[in-house]
DNA sequence: GTCTATAAAAGGATAGAC
DNA sequence: GTCTATCCTTTTATAGAC
């Protein structure tokens, strides 16, 4: 065993941890995956799991992390406009547990003080950056037009992509990504121009 | 002390406790307003406390049904179109207790077997179907067209209001209710078709 | 209607051996 | 890197007195 081998190890155990943590998390929701339950599905105990991560807050926030870090390389290109949103969306359908937690998750870090809160004003911050710059690309492009309000579009985006979550978690048959892409063509096909502003 | 003394009695310490548990919520989250703390500030133990709700999620459920009561009473009337929608919303943002524990509670209901699923499954098609009439009654007095698809639009809207709602805990100096009602407006100014449909 | 007392469990985290 | 052992806290819920 070299030294290069047991990181190696590490850093598969570590990667196995957050992909069981979606399965628990799917299966029995964010309040009810135990530390325990999560460390008995990689074949460790409850203390051999915080040797990976110190706390619970840690675990889950590396595991959204994780789905962060692929959806921006695997989805978004700097030219591909909104699609690159849209395939977000579609693949999120294909991970209940990330879906789960994320909605779960994100609704109770907003309390003050939460360990996790930073983490989703961050990302909010980001995903609301990489929207931004998704419509204005189609705006130099000449697919939309230059009156929209962008910003405000582009939360009034993420918001009917949060809540159409949860509406896919009690029913998942709606098809998320269609919805949103009719809303964004809605969008389009008007000369929507900004009420205030 | 009449029988109807004792009552009226009951019912107001019920509703006090209903009241009182939206602040803990709004202080300190869902997941750690404790029966404990909630009976404290009501001057009551724990135990004292169950003597009214049976559980901890009948206590929860109660809160969201007696907030649904009072907005159906108060702000849904048969013939004021989309409006109605907009003052519940506008009225929320002065209730954070009541935002923050409907959106964690019911990301967290969504769980196979959660005891509150059931009420949010039924209290989503309720609303679904208020904002459906009242979609159909701007369509009756020509405030709005024909063309476009009832259903899918309101639940557009719902899921665009679910979204603001974690925004809006993350920054309170967001205007739900504008945002919605811009989101509206654009609908209503387009000739907007179904896509599919 | 409210309390005391207590059950009974589960939770996250740590110390220290191997 | 992983385990055993254990701590300490907190939780919801119940039994039974007043």
């Amino acid at each position: 065993m070299t030294r290069r081998g047991q990181y190696a190890k590490g850093a598969a155990k570590r990667a196995e941890i957050l992909a069981v943590a979606l399965d628990v998390v799917a299966e029995m929701g964010t309040r009810k995956s135990s530390n325990r339950e999560i460390a008995a599905r990689v074949g460790l105990t409850q203390p051999g799991l915080m040797h990976y991560f110190r706390t619970r807050e840690d675990l889950f926030v590396e595991v959204l992390r994780a789905r962060d870090a692929r959806d921006h390389e695997q989805f978004y290109s700097p030219d591909q406009g909104f699609q690159g949103f849209l395939d977000v969306i579609a693949h999120n359908a294909t991970v209940p547990g990330l879906v789960r937690l994320y909605v779960e998750y994100s609704a109770e870090a907003t309390i003050e003080g939460h360990p996790a809160r930073a983490y989703f004003e961050e990302r909010f911050a980001w995903v609301r950056a990489l929207v931004i710059e998704s419509v204005e690309s189609e705006q130099a492009a000449e697919t939309m037009g230059t009156g929209v309000d962008v910003p405000y579009v582009a939360d009034l985006m993420i918001a009917a992509a949060d809540g159409l979550q949860v509406q896919w978690l009690l029913d998942p048959s709606i098809d998320m990504a269609a919805r949103l892409s009719r809303l964004w063509e809605g969008i389009r096909a008007t000369s929507w121009t900004p009420i205030e502003a």
